[in-house]
DNA sequence: GTGTGTCGTTCTGTCTACACTTTTGTATTG
DNA sequence: CAATACAAAAGTGTAGACAGAACGACACAC
């Protein structure tokens, strides 16, 4: 129970944006939920016109859709949806490792190098969900273009959750990232997108697999599902 | 002057967005100016609530940014990252060129190849560009991946000014158009990706000398610059 | 028993009011 | 005259109130 009151008022929405998005990234709306906001509001400890800000971005972010005098459900999880998306990640990753293999810094590859030789076995799934997302992310930030990581990160948080129910069948993704790695540093666009087309493509075939599960932890308790602080914070431009 | 008072109540926030939208792409906001919310909505004969909701979509939707008490200000334009905008506008559509050669209904591909043909060359700019952007969208279309659809939108618009300005570079469009088309048909994903590199490539070269244009007819008047109806609405899930 | 109309509740969509912050303009002081 | 302090104006951030739509319950008619 939060005990503190209310310390200052201003700029109460960006923590109500941040702890909603979460929200709708571990599916603690479930899908096709009608969200409530007066009983939101309460809980968030805020009125309703900072929410529904909030909830107007996660719209535009395709977190929420919403109905003329119905308000704002959560998006129906659709398996076919999921693949899409899936299917886009794969695009905007295949692009990523090549133009990061064309035009990343030599000491960023070797950052990159870095980063997977020294990753540990991690110990929790979490942290090697963690390590993976990190893993991508880095290569997209490695083609020098802001707006592509945007894209992905938004991207990754509508797949948060699947990739979350696959996390089992991620055992072998050590090698392949650096294998991935490898070829970048080696400035070989071709392989390297391959090679990511291959790493990423392998996942999803089985995605309504993995669906079918994710509705059981969903329904069962949405808290269950990992919550990667998913910063996916734009680009602050000016 | 409206003179229709008020008809009715409801969404009325559906229609403000629609308008607040347009104005972003088109540049009535100047780049980096403060969007005063009472004038704007006195403007559109709305309170400030649902002008706010709209201003937050538009912020997710990367066109403005929000500083803590200080509002929201349309994005500064800056070279780079609409070259940023342009590099990944190139990376979706190469992907979506590709992802359409090989996956694409036969029916599909005819009625592209169909519609190429039939283009006739258009009397004003206005057209020509109308139907550049119909023909990248079709494509993308043609990958039967909504999300990708949606997400090709989403940046055209944020880049929709530059293509406008690049308008009189776009002479020898149709030819190029048909070669993509008649790749795709053939089903070869490396030369329609190849072409469709080449064919959006060889226009942000320039980027930085379109963007200084640009300034000139933003700042000369933004009412200037065209308004396609960019129908970037969000597939609604259910 | 089934279908239909009406009333009451709940919740959204919008407006208005107000607190707080930033900015601007003015006057005072060195 | 410049610089600073202060006061007023403007504008954002949030809360709360109100009107109307959607939904459900209940009663009535057939």
């Amino acid at each position: 129970m939060k005990t503190e009151a209310k310390p200052k008022l201003a700029r109460s929405a960006s923590r109500v944006y941040d702890r909603v998005q979460q929200m709708a990234i571990t599916y603690a709306f479930k899908p096709g939920e009608r969200i409530n906001e007066v009983e939101l509001a309460a809980k968030l400890n805020v009125s309703r016109t900072p929410l529904r800000e909030s909830l107007n971005r996660l719209v535009a972010e395709g977190f929420l859709v919403v109905k003329p005098n119905l308000g704002f459900f959560r998006r129906s999880l659709d398996p076919e949806e999921v693949y899409h998306l899936y299917d886009l990640r794969c695009s905007l990753e295949v692009q990523s490792s090549k133009l990061a293999a064309e035009r990343a810094t030599d000491e960023a590859m070797e950052s990159l190098v870095q980063m997977v030789s020294a990753e540990e076995e991690p110990d929790n799934e979490l942290e090697l969900l963690r390590q993976d997302e990190a893993f991508h992310i880095k290569i997209a930030e490695l083609t020098g273009n802001p707006e592509l990581v945007n894209m992905l990160r938004g991207v990754n948080n509508r797949i948060h959750f699947a990739r979350w129910i696959d996390r089992r069948a991620r055992r072998n993704s050590r090698e392949e990232h650096i294998a991935i790695a490898r070829a970048i540093a080696s400035r070989d666009p071709d392989e390297a997108g391959r090679l990511m087309d291959s790493h990423i493509r392998r996942r999803y075939q089985q995605i309504v697999e993995i669906i079918k599960i994710g509705y059981g932890e969903i329904f069962a308790g949405a808290n269950e599902i990992s919550s990667i602080s998913a910063d996916n914070s734009k680009t602050a431009a000016e």
